[in-house]
DNA sequence: TCGACAAAACTTGTATGCTAGATTCGCCGG
DNA sequence: CCGGCGAATCTAGCATACAAGTTTTGTCGA
């Protein structure tokens, strides 16, 4: 998912668990303030304590979970600085892929963009959310793949999951999605036509969209905040 | 060192062993490729080995090491790949901090910059190169502060440590002091002018001088690579 | 009825032992 | 002397048990 992990005959059980446990989080079916105990989770999967506590440790490590030793263990909430941190490290990534793939953009990669596009105004024609949200996921890594950086796109999602079970909170997300979908044709064409700095702008007024989004939903939702709005 | 670990009042084993190894292999005291046992770890801790398999498995999310299960565990050797990545997210992210540097920058902030240019030099007359790393760290920070965004530099440092222990095998440290110390100046300039634009160029061409040194010890030292040099 | 104190029922941290797989070293046969 | 095969010896993964601390709850007293 996130890291090495390679390739593992028998997939051992702290994969599972991670798995298991960082989808429910992302997916918010687990809620910020949520406490999960090591022992339930082994005994949900039928294992000892020991692979669910490395599972912990590395979800921790994602800032997903915050383990308070011998207090209890709860998924994370969300933070001020969680969340600037957040946005300012996709901004910074997502500018310098955008940059790089708009020195790189081929031909094909520029009909790849276009058909990536095509497939967005279909979901939005379809008014469906769910597939809209895949089809960004594989936009931005498209971008990263023509900028010939990859691995930024781990990075990208990483952080983009972090906020995104936020958004999870928003009821109306068709509203949204022409806007999106217009910023990703503005990005589109300027990685298409080469001009680095439009595309990093561009980029960058994407990603402000959230800022509002956000802005609301921690209004609506303080609760799954650990700080107040101030 | 790196995450949460907040303030714990035992200092938990594992944090203790984390830290250990992190400076042991940051520092190349323990070399690309050696093998490391849970065991002997907890011997010489005089712990059990349940602490050390969850410090082993904070250092493999850091990729310092890698554990293969049932094989052993091995200080990670540098990769093309990871070289690449890291490179790219230390760019993007500099680049990001001194745009934001540069339009933030306080007539106080550039004193401090000042100040720590004049310590550089200082450094750079005793010839002490251990110093001058240590001023390069506070450098960098200083900058994330001055652009408001000091958990950057929480990234900066784990990337930009992950190749400074390659540049442990290079001998002469001091005669690439002048330049670094010329780039550096270049960035103040930059930020104090509050020209975005310059100060992120200038940092991309201080970061590309990285690339020369780093291809240079790919060859003398092949076996600290786990890839060929192409 | 309300408050304080104590004990029980949680929580995570650590230790120990066992198991499965991989390597390595030594023995035996050629 | 060399090659192949097997057992001893490594490795990490997992299960179980205990320890230390926190929260909750229940009970007793005023």
């Amino acid at each position: 998912m996130n890291d090495s992990a390679a390739s593992q005959a028998r997939p051992r059980s702290v994969e599972r668990i991670v798995d298991f446990l960082y989808r429910e989080i992302t997916a918010m079916r687990l809620l910020p303030g949520t406490r999960i105990s090591e022992t339930d989770v082994a005994a949900q999967f039928g294992v000892s304590r020991q692979p669910v506590r490395e599972a912990f440790s590395r979800l921790a490590a994602m800032d997903l979970i915050l383990v308070r030793p011998k207090k209890a263990t709860e998924v994370r909430r969300f933070s001020t600085l969680s969340i600037e941190k957040s946005r300012f490290v996709r901004s910074a990534i997502e500018s310098a892929a955008l940059r790089k793939a708009a020195e790189n953009c081929s031909e094909a990669d520029g009909y790849a963009l276009d058909a990536q596009l095509a497939l967005q105004r279909k979901a939005q024609a379809e008014k469906s959310s769910d597939a809209f949200a895949e089809l960004d996921y594989d936009f931005h890594r498209t971008i990263c793949d023509i900028a010939g950086v990859p691995y930024a796109f781990d990075i990208i999602r990483a952080e983009k999951e972090k906020v995104d079970r936020l958004c999870m909170l928003q009821i109306s997300k068709e509203d949204r999605m022409p806007q999106l979908i217009e910023d990703h044709a503005r990005i589109a064409d300027a990685i298409r036509s080469g001009d680095a700095e439009a595309a990093a702008a561009a980029g960058a007024l994407h990603l402000s969209r959230l800022d509002e989004t956000i802005a609301a939903i921690r209004k609506s939702s303080a609760a799954y905040f650990e700080d107040d709005p101030t």
